[in-house]
DNA sequence: ACCGACGGGACCGCCCGTTGTT
DNA sequence: AACAACGGGCGGTCCCGTCGGT
């Protein structure tokens, strides 16, 4: 027996990829409809089939574009066992989204995170939220394994730690957003993986 | 001769206050013009006595939101004469506008430069630019100024630190945007003031 | 030799019979097919495989909607002999379709006359005309056929009798239908089965 | 002194004077905006800056649908001092907007009426109920008024009456709708007459 | 200088009917 | 026979910028 992706399933995921490069570009909500059917290549009755409005296909949008870094960053981890090691893979991977990027138009989540907050969506508000609460959770998490295991020094106060990297880290996405200049990253991946090995224990 | 201001110019001058508190909470560009006057109280065709387009009202209220936040910044350098000092001035300064912002919507170079990013306004997008960059030189410069004075060590990087300062505000800035939780800014304040203590001679 | 319904005969009868419930409320031109697929619980495909176009289907519904009513009147003319009686029984079934509706919305005739009045289905508009014209001949011709039974007085037109008759009651439900009061209903019916009374011969 | 009318309030009565000749003909509702603009000779920012939004225009032309009437009537009753003239005058007046309408699409109560009632416009169906309530009360408070002055039969009841005067001449307007035939009108009309002479005391 | 009216167009959402697939 | 996908277009609303009038 084989499993086969049923067409309208396959649509939905091209549009929904299109639409995820575009929007992280052009605004997840300010994208228009007409821009949104050049790079699909489809009518707005064939997108209303399947997303019962621009925001629900914002949404899924956003949660690609999501999905798409997360994997990077997933797989720059595999095989890291220790904490430093796994702390060093996602400075670098993370940073490596912006130096070598799977997605033209920076941080889906600084990129939505923006755009929601001056009202217009308060589904894509919470998401991007959320996005960043999980990686401050798992900076924090690892950061907490370190010090039981005596990988980390016993005075870093993991969820603090880790609001000081996400933060460092985002706030060169912006400034290499700004000026079109990726040298912040650069410096401030290497500013970030001096400041993780001098909290080795 | 004495200097009156001329009744246009009052206008104007309310114009772009009320109109630079609100555009940094609802986009300087996505904000439509029904609600700049409701805010201003005029009709369209006064408001476009004073200003070209909606792209130029937004301009000068964007420059309006940094001269606020740069004002403040300004006053609580007064009288600041050491590089420690100023340094310290700073960062406590700009992390105080997210403390008790004199604007609601956060950091408007974040918000003007996320949003202009969008390829919407390339001259919106340079002012933001611009502002930051201005941001950047006057820490890389007080850090130039330091070494040579031996206040700071010789070893220091003064452009690489100035991107490391900006980027850890401006990503504190995000996340509390993102959290609508300050608790971000005090955590990254403190660690900024103890990274520029450890630069000290 | 076994009467079967097909399986399509079927579905279009359950079609039809949920469309015209739908449309005598919300309109025989108005109501979207959207709201037809929800009743119907079918999809847009399963319609059309019955009905070449919306106009055809709203067409059928109407029929569905005459047929009701005319089922219930001839249903108590039932073993009505004598023109009194009939005439009777009519103006009681008839005003007996608002006190106790078969069919939420009204009189059908008045719902798709009045809607097809505007032009946007010709074919609706006749059948609306032909099924007010079969009522206005029903009555003409039990009053001519009392004229000559002497059970009616020999003065009285039946033509415009039966016009009297059809628009008191047509009006009647008009006001009840705007009021959403029924009791316009019973005093017309009152005064017209006075009317019918002293017309006897 | 002259007493200009602002341009912008010719327009408004412009638009609102053509839309209710439209709308009466092609619903209240169903009317879509590019007849208006048609008949208006108008583009739609025009006329949204008369109108916030298709409804507030349809219930205005409504009301201009209904003044029209009413003045007509009030007209014809103008110098008519005793109550059987003045139900006499009230009759021939109404009947009479379907003889010589004013207006062409037959009775704006009734059809506004029957749209609103498919649930589209809570606003517009209050409107018709009103309209038609005020025209139950002028005939029951005249009838009260002759049987007060002893013009009118004691046993008559006015709101009764009011009811079947009402319900017979709108439901000739329905038939002569249907069959775009006049003839009901009149039958109607001389039969309302004579019922109102045999009410005089 | 300011208001109000207006044009012309872009926006999103929904419409109906057709087509391919099961 | 039924569903699901899709096209192409119309629906009302809101947009910005201009222009005449005050």
């Amino acid at each position: 027996v084989v499993f086969t992706i049923k067409k309208g399933e396959k649509t939905k995921k091209h549009i929904i990829e299109q639409t995820a490069i575009l929007m992280n570009q052009r605004g997840f909500i300010a994208t228009p409809l007409s821009e949104i059917m050049e790079v699909t290549g489809m009518q707005k009755g064939g997108l209303y089939n399947h997303f019962k409005d621009k925001e629900e296909l914002a949404l899924q949008a956003f949660d690609h574009c999501y999905a798409i870094n997360k994997a990077r960053v997933e797989e720059m981890l595999l095989g890291k066992t220790t904490v430093n090691e796994r702390l060093t893979a996602f400075i670098e991977a993370y940073c490596g989204l912006s130096e070598d990027p799977l997605l033209p138009g920076g941080c889906p989540i600084m990129n939505a995170g923006v755009e929601a907050a001056d009202g217009q969506s308060l589904k894509l508000q919470a998401r991007a939220q959320n996005a960043m609460q999980y990686l401050l959770d798992f900076i924090a998490e690892t950061l907490a394994t370190g010090i039981i295991n005596q990988e980390i020094q016993a005075d870093v106060d993991p969820k603090q730690t880790a609001t000081i990297i996400m933060a460092t880290i985002e706030g060169a996405v912006l400034l290499s957003k700004l000026s079109q200049d990726i040298s912040h990253i650069l410096i401030v991946k290497n500013h970030l993986l001096a400041f993780i090995k001098s909290k080795q224990a």
